[in-house]
DNA sequence: TATAAATGACTGACCAGTCAGTCAGTGTTG
DNA sequence: CAACACTGACTGACTGGTCAGTCATTTATA
């Protein structure tokens, strides 16, 4: 049968390469198209390697597909990564990077909660749902067990800043009497049924699509309504 | 290229083998213990199975460490189970299949709304969230996209179930103007916190501890508090 | 031409699955 | 009850295939 096969991402206990390298190759002083060659390289790597680590998991995935994947030779992949574990994490940084700024301007903003929720559910939607930060968001949850760091690192870059700003919010609004203070405790329920979309993408689509802009919508409608009582 | 013997002369024979004797079954009913014995072998490798499953993941978990956790040779585990793939199936089956029936007797129920939702809560945290049903669940959202057959058991038997019973239950309560309709199409926000609950327990509790009860408690209560428009 | 970049065949570790051999417990016989 | 034969559950060294990471060689660039 066809086993396959996986090595864990272990340490290369031998080979002591005492100058090995830096991240890009580039030394110094190259010329601009040198540069940009090279950028080009790096990010089709890590592009070819968020299509097989999506595909097929961390353990799972073959470097010589993401070569092959990205049109160049396996041996090109270390010239730009250490190895593996290190081209898994670049990978995750890479893509959520750019939304630590997104998230920290939500949190500045001082609009009223029934314009705010809208906003939100929107920038899920189109920030995370509708691009591969879905697949990466995906990856996290899917390994973050093995690598802890990994896990830290989305906790406190990206994860802790959400919950963050949005407390902060939910208490301005809490303050306003526009939302029931019991939500300021648990900010992870606004977002649970992003995380629910997610899963369910991956997993049960095929049975019973589900349309997640609506389902949020529906539901911060349901925590936001106004009520009899506070 | 293999013949990297470390094994070297077949020398000294076989070391006495750990004492199994002692323990215990013990004799008396011939077969009857014979049955209960190789009942015990199935259980504890399921068991050793679920740990490093969890632990590590489908590819990356080994089956010479499931022996060694259940405390037999590699070779019984192929006794007991065609091969790595059915081993983890039948453990996913076996930790869900006594649900089932829990489920549909919820569904059965016809209680007001303000009682079941206490009872929702307590269902999915007594045989969930505090058994090691909660590992299992992570394992098939983790591992789901690589088994399709396991995604559609996990559906068909338990997840259509769920929602059909709790989307029942909604329509009455709808009915009675005691939940608002939309949250008829979206069941899947009622367990959305739960599944928060799953994967924070397992990524991101170390950072930031979560009550799990008290998330859900506060999320019912947020979506069945009355309103002053329905 | 000199230097950096890229290649891909190769190596060594690694692990699912196999199977020849072992032995505890059972049945049979004297 | 002892001695012997039998059996099948159990064992673990071994095989065959896999793949991360290396490096001698080739190709592209300045």
């Amino acid at each position: 049968m066809a086993t396959a096969h996986r090595r864990s991402a272990k340490k290369s206990t031998r080979r002591r390469r005492a100058l090995p390298p830096r991240s890009g190759p580039v030394p110094s002083a190259a010329s601009g198209a040198r540069k940009a060659r090279s950028a080009a390289r790096h990010d089709a790597i890590l592009a070819a390697a968020l299509d097989e680590f999506s595909l097929r998991g961390f353990e799972a995935a073959r470097l010589d597909d993401v070569a092959k994947r990205a049109g160049v030779a396996k041996g090109t992949i270390y010239l730009y990564f250490r190895d593996k574990e290190s081209l898994f994490q670049e990978l995750i940084r890479a893509m959520l990077t750019p939304l630590i700024g997104t998230i920290e301007a939500l949190g500045a903003a001082d609009v009223p909660m029934h314009l705010l929720t809208d906003q939100i559910v929107d920038v899920f939607v189109r920030e995370i749902y509708e691009t591969r930060r879905k697949d990466v968001i995906r990856l996290i949850l899917l390994e973050g067990r093995r690598f802890p760091k990994l896990a830290e690192f989305y906790y406190r870059e990206v994860l802790s800043r959400i919950i963050g700003a949005v407390r902060k919010l939910l208490a301005r609004a809490a303050a306003r009497g526009e939302v029931p203070p019991a939500l300021v405790d648990f900010p992870q329920i606004i977002a649970a049924p992003g995380l629910v979309a997610i899963i369910w993408s991956g997993l049960f689509e095929r049975f019973e699509p589900l349309d997640v802009r609506a389902m949020m919508k529906a539901h911060v409608d349901l925590l936001f309504a106004p009520r009899r009582t506070v």
